[in-house]
DNA sequence: ATCAGATGTTAACTTGAAGCAACATTAAGG
DNA sequence: CCTTAATGTTGCTTCAAGTTAACATCTGAT
């Protein structure tokens, strides 16, 4: 991470407070099934203190120790229904025209701002 | 990441199937909104290169790239119920006995395995 | 078909994430 | 209470994640 202040460093405010929603909740899961974090880390494949990280929602851990401690737990399926297309109702409106494989505008047409 | 081999460089198939699933989502909902992945990365605060990495579900990237991505395209809130303990029937059956800050065995009753 | 723009790929460079170790603190069990 | 294990904290080292830039390729609109 190169350049400083990035969204890894100073994150939204709302993405700071989901990543530690989402820390908390695998920490509850973990206390429930009488892990300690350096189990569940060695169920992961990482130190102990990625997974403390993990709980406190720390932004700069790489998601694979966030989704590998869901995974550790059972969770895994969680994950599946985020940003699913099916229930994305902002998006389905907007499919209504095509579904592109690159984003491209008409360059005749953007006089919407 | 110093030691080679962790779960950011070989995760588990179901890890990395599942990290594909959300960056198909995560790009799916960018086609979506007719962004480009550069804008996009503008809106989270990233280069295009992590957003690439994102919807590749490339493991080691931060989550903060993934959850700031769903942040930028109003999908944050689908991150909630992950591992939502009111949701985890595995660990409320667990903890019909206790709910503890620490994870601790008792050490008398250490006979099951 | 053509062309412009979006995406993929590569390379070099910089910074911080993750590993490790030692110590402090806290809390659960006896 | 008192012990002991779990968690938090700090400092150091190492290596890769992220940045930038340039180029290749593909795709969609005209």
């Amino acid at each position: 991470m190169p350049n400083p202040t990035t969204i890894a460093t100073v994150p939204p405010a709302a993405v700071e407070a989901a990543l530690e929603h989402l820390g908390q909740n695998i920490r509850t899961a973990r206390l429930r099934r009488l892990l300690t974090q350096a189990q569940l880390a060695e169920r992961v494949g990482v130190s102990r203190f990625v997974v403390a990280g993990v709980e406190q929602g720390k932004p700069s851990t790489g998601i694979a120790a966030y989704v590998g401690a869901l995974w550790a737990l059972g969770l895994l399926e969680d994950l599946l229904p985020v940003a699913d297309p099916s229930e994305d109702a902002q998006g389905m409106a907007l499919e209504r025209a095509r579904a592109p494989k690159r984003a491209r505008r008409a360059q005749t047409l953007d006089d919407d701002f």
